[in-house]
DNA sequence: GACACATTCAGCCGCGCGGCTGAATAATCA
DNA sequence: TGATTATTCAGCCGCGCGGCTGAATGTGTC
């Protein structure tokens, strides 16, 4: 049970580093949070110079990672923000402040 | 002046993450810094199942990214960890602390 | 100097990432 | 219903990452 969830967690590590590995990835996390935590998916492609289609995959590849979810809202999707995801970074930070 | 040091800043999230990027590379970090913070070459390769030049490699990627630097000791190089360079991870984490 | 050891350099190769385009789905409006 | 808008799904393709092997470099030992 332990195991397993830290097993989990080592996963969890992977797809976060992944996801949090290309720029526009970061810049997609900003840009939702300086514009209050949440935006559709039309806003956050509007910002980038790249094709829709793109960002959407970037939108999926931080969704899978759990850092954001969607809510549909009408015809158009609303992705938020999961703060809290982004303290497993901490976490493993925080391994190097641990004296070995 | 204030302008490079943000684009710098850019540059640098992005090698770090890069680097943080791929498990074997955190792998890296963590046995270097619970084996006291600095190791060898030789012992760093023998933790892992890949080629010394792989890990070679991986090794180079962390020193380009500033995550680990190297000196020469006798014939072998003693790798070791610069965590001032890991709290830049911090720093970005900090602008979703940040109120928009 | 000759040899062994520690490590890196050079280069090959397969596979997945991330860009694109074109079609599909879902909801709203006339 | 049919047209329009918002968004994703499916699939192509080039390029770089990360694995490998083989050779080279540098440094102690005899």
């Amino acid at each position: 049970m332990a195991k397993r969830d830290s097993k989990a967690r080592l996963d969890a590590y992977e797809i976060i580093f992944t996801a949090l590995a290309h720029p526009a990835r970061r810049r997609v996390l900003l840009t939702i949070h300086f514009n209050g935590g949440s935006m559709t998916a039309g806003e956050i492609a509007a910002v980038f110079a790249h094709a829709w289609q793109t960002t959407t995959r970037h939108l999926q590849v931080l969704e899978g990672a759990g850092l954001i979810s969607h809510e549909k809202q009408g015809r158009m999707r609303v992705y938020r923000i999961e703060r809290k995801r982004l303290e497993l970074v901490k976490d493993w930070l925080a391994w190097f402040s641990r004296k070995p």
